[in-house]
RNA sequence: GGCCCCGUAGUUCAAUGGAUAGAACGACCGCCUCCUAAGCGGUAGAUACAGGUUCGAUUCCUGUCGGGGCCA
C-alpha cells in the first residue's frame, strides 16, 4: 500500500472509533505556499453533524439571521476542534516519510519528510516511471472512434484536433489499464461525395483545373468548395445543379459504372493523404471502417426499423416517403424530436450509417464500451442515435458515449469550405516545417553540433508545437485558431517541454551516464541537504496520479498538457538552481537521480500520453 | 421559441467545492567567463451581473447579459 492510501486508512479508522461517523476520505495535495504534504477536509465535513445537538439547542426566539450566524460559528469551531483532536490523534504514529500532522483552518495536514519521501518517490520512477499513476489492467474493451475525415474533402485543423484529442485520450485510457482498439471511420460516401464528383465531371462549367503539384487532397476540396458554392446561390442554376445531384446520387444508389469507377479513383487518392497525414502525425488505427461499407447495412436495419414499428414512412408533404424515428413520441423525452434515418429517393444518411455502425461493432468486435470523439454539435444526434439503438432492442446502447469537443474556429467565425475559410492540415504542416528547419538549423550553428537527423528532428519540433496547442485548451472550449500562437517556440508550448527534456539528457550524458537507463542505483542512502527547487520537483513529480485522476474523470488530456508544463518549469527551475555535475556528494549523486526520474516522467506523460515526441537534441 | 456549451489580467489559457485565483504571450527593466538564452529574474494587470445552496463558490443551482452551437 502507498503512503497515501496508508494515510487515508488511517484517518478512515480515526473517525470510525473516535467518531462514529463512517465516511470516505479524500487526501489532496496541499496548495502551493505550504510546504509538500497531502490534505484532508474531514473535519469540516462531519462538522456539521458534531454541531447538530448544540444547534438544536439554541435560543428559539432569535432571529434568523442570527440564528444563522451562531449555527454557522458552531460549525467552525467543531470543525477546529475535530481537526485538532485528529490531528493530535494522527501524530501518535507517523507512518516513515511524514515528518509531521497539523490542524490548520479546519484542515488536517499531512507534510511529508521530502528526503526520505522523496528518495522513496525517485527510486519508485527510476524502476518504473508509469507505476506512480498506471491503472491496473482491466477486463472492459473500449472503442473509441475518432478523426472521421471525409474522404473527397480536404483534412483541416479541425479534424487535427479531433485526431489528436482522440489520440490522447486513447492512450489514456490504455494507460488506466483498458484494452483501447483506435477505430476511424471514413466518411467515404454520401451528399458531400456526390457533389465532388459532379463537380469533377463538371470542372469546365466551374472554370477549375488542376494545378501543377497539388494535392489530390486539395484539388479535391476545391472542387467541393466550388459546388457548394454554387448550390449556395440561388436562381434556376442552383436548380439544375441539385437535379443533377440527385440524379448522380441515384445512379450511385444503382451502382452505374462510371460513377463507381470516378469514385474510387478519387475515394483511393483522398485515402492515400489521409495514411500520409496519420504518418507524418504518429497516429494509427487498429480498425478502419468506411461509409461505403455500412450502407446497405444500413438500409437493412431502416426496413428492420419499420418492421418493429419504431420507424414509419413521412406524409409530411415535404418529406413524403423519407424514414424517421418519432423520438419524441417513442420516448416521451420533447427534446429529442424526430430523426430521419432514410432519404424519400432511398439514399442513405449519416444516421443510416451508424446505426449500422454501431451494431457491427458491437455484435464483430465484442467492445464492452464504444466512445465517439465528435465535436459538440452532433449531441443532439448522437442522443437521438442511442435513442433509437435503444428502441430497436440493443442493450449496448448504454454503453455508447459520446465525447463531445468544441471546434477549431476562425477569428472571423467557423470554418466554411463554401466561403473558402478553412485551414488545412497541410498547410500548417508546411509552416510548421519550414519554421522549425529554420530555427533548428540556427540553434545548430550558434552552439555547434552534429547536421545528422536535423530535418527529422525540426519536424519532431514542429509537430511537438502543434500538439500541444491543440491539446492544451480543455476540449469543451473552442479554439481559435491563430498561426502564431499554434507554430510558437516561446513560453507555455510543446518546445518548452522537449527543450527542457533535452538538457536533463545532456547532464546525465555530461556525468558519463547513460540519458536513457540511468537508474535508482544512484539514490544515494544518505542524508542530503536539500534545495527549495529540488523540493518543488518532487512534489510536482508526486503529482502525477492526481492529475492522471483528473484527466480521465474529464476524459480529456488537457490536464496532463498543463502539467507537463508545470513539471518542465520545475525542472528548469531545479537546474537554473542547482548545479549538477560540479556538486558535491551525496547532492551529485541525487541531482543525477532527480534529473534522471524527470526525463522518465517526462517521457511518460509526453511521448506515451500526449503523443508529443521527444528530440534528443536541440 | 426549446435545448446544449463557453464567459477569469490587454490577449491565450490554469485552478477534483477549499487555504493568499496561477501561468504564458504582449509591454517595461535586467541576465550568456558557470550542465544549451528554444532559457532565467523583476514590474504592471482578472473571476460578466444579480440572487441562492454551503462552514467555505471561479467551480454547484436559478435568473439576466454576452459569445458559439443544435433543433428532418
Amino acid at each position: 500500500m502507498g503512503l497515501r492510501a496508508g494515510l487515508r486508512e488511517r484517518v478512515r479508522a480515526v473517525l470510525r472509533d473516535r467518531y462514529g461517523i463512517p465516511t470516505e476520505v479524500e487526501l489532496e495535495p496541499i496548495t502551493e505556499p505550504r510546504p509538500w504534504g497531502y490534505s484532508t477536509n474531514v473535519a469540516l465535513r462531519i462538522a456539521g453533524r458534531l454541531a447538530e445537538e448544540e444547534i438544536a439547542r439554541l435560543d428559539p426566539s432569535l432571529s434568523k439571521k442570527e440564528r444563522k450566524r451562531r449555527e454557522k460559528a458552531l460549525v467552525r469551531e467543531h470543525a477546529l476542534r475535530a481537526a485538532e483532536e485528529l490531528a493530535a490523534e494522527l501524530s501518535r504514529e507517523l507512518p516513515a516519510g511524514v515528518a509531521r500532522v497539523e490542524a490548520e483552518n479546519g484542515f488536517v495536514n499531512f507534510y511529508l519528510d521530502p528526503a526520505v519521501y522523496g528518495r522513496e518517490l525517485i527510486g519508485q520512477i527510476l524502476a518504473d516511471p508509469a507505476g506512480l499513476a498506471r491503472g491496473e489492467p482491466r477486463q472492459e474493451k473500449v472503442m473509441v472512434e475518432f478523426s472521421q475525415p471525409n474522404t473527397h474533402k480536404p483534412f483541416h485543423v479541425g479534424h487535427l484536433r479531433n485526431t489528436l484529442l482522440g489520440n490522447a485520450l486513447s492512450n489514456l485510457l490504455e494507460f488506466a489499464g483498458y484494452p483501447v482498439v483506435r477505430a476511424n471511420y471514413y466518411g467515404d460516401i454520401g451528399l458531400h461525395v456526390i457533389k465532388c464528383l459532379w463537380g469533377l465531371m463538371h470542372l469546365g462549367e466551374l472554370g477549375i483545373e488542376r494545378e501543377e503539384g497539388e494535392s489530390e487532397g486539395r484539388f479535391l476540396g476545391r472542387v467541393y468548395s466550388a459546388v457548394d458554392r454554387l448550390l449556395g446561390e440561388d436562381g434556376p442554376e442552383r436548380e439544375r445543379v441539385e437535379r443533377e445531384i440527385r440524379t448522380l446520387h441515384q445512379r450511385w444508389d444503382r451502382r452505374d459504372p462510371e460513377v463507381v469507377d470516378l469514385w474510387e479513383k478519387t475515394r483511393r487518392a483522398s485515402l492515400e493523404e489521409f495514411r500520409r497525414i496519420y504518418r507524418d502525425l504518429g497516429v494509427s488505427f487498429e480498425l478502419e471502417f468506411f461509409e461505403s461499407q455500412v450502407e446497405e447495412a444500413g438500409k437493412e436495419a431502416v426496413r428492420d426499423l419499420l418492421e418493429k414499428g419504431v420507424a414509419e414512412v413521412s406524409q409530411d408533404p415535404e418529406y413524403r416517403g423519407a424514414v424517421f424515428v418519432d423520438l419524441a413520441e417513442k420516448t416521451g423525452d420533447e427534446t429529442l424530436g424526430k430523426l430521419v434515418i432514410l432519404r424519400a429517393d432511398g439514399t442513405t444518411l449519416y444516421s443510416t450509417k451508424d446505426l449500422a455502425l454501431a451494431r457491427i461493432k458491437f455484435e464483430r468486435y465484442g467492445i464492452d464500451r464504444s466512445l465517439y470523439v465528435v465535436a459538440s454539435e452532433q449531441s443532439l444526434y448522437f442522443r437521438q442515435i442511442f435513442a433509437i439503438l435503444r428502441l430497436w432492442g440493443f442493450p449496448q446502447a448504454e454503453r455508447c458515449v459520446h465525447i463531445p469537443y468544441e471546434l477549431v474556429v476562425l477569428p472571423e467565425g467557423k470554418m466554411s469550405s463554401r466561403r473558402g475559410t478553412v485551414v488545412l492540415f497541410d498547410e500548417l504542416w508546411d509552416r510548421a516545417v519550414e519554421l522549425y528547419t529554420a530555427i533548428t538549423r540556427r540553434k545548430r550553428e550558434e552552439r555547434g553540433g552534429e547536421e545528422e537527423g536535423e530535418e527529422e528532428n525540426a519536424r519532431l519540433i514542429a509537430l511537438g508545437a502543434i500538439k500541444y496547442y491543440m491539446l492544451a485548451v480543455d476540449k469543451m472550449k473552442q479554439v481559435v485558431f491563430d498561426f502564431d500562437e499554434a507554430l510558437s517556440p516561446d513560453g507555455r508550448s510543446g518546445v518548452y517541454l522537449q527543450y527542457s527534456y533535452v538538457r536533463a539528457r545532456r547532464i546525465l550524458e555530461k556525468a558519463g551516464l547513460d540519458p536513457d537507463g540511468a537508474g535508482a542505483e544512484l539514490v544515494p542512502g544518505e542524508e542530503v541537504e536539500l534545495q527549495p527547487a529540488e523540493v518543488g520537483l518532487m512534489r510536482r513529480m508526486d503529482g502525477f496520479s492526481f492529475v492522471v485522476e483528473q484527466a480521465l474523470e474529464q476524459l480529456d488530456p488537457s490536464p496532463l498538457a498543463h502539467w507537463a508544463y508545470q513539471l518542465a518549469r520545475d525542472f528548469t527551475d531545479f537546474y537554473t538552481a542547482c548545479p549538477v555535475i560540479r556538486a558535491g556528494e551525496p547532492s551529485r549523486s541525487f541531482r543525477l537521480a532527480l534529473t534522471a526520474a524527470f526525463a522518465r516522467l517526462m517521457e511518460t506523460v509526453s511521448t506515451r500520453l500526449l503523443s508529443i515526441g521527444l528530440p534528443r537534441e536541440m
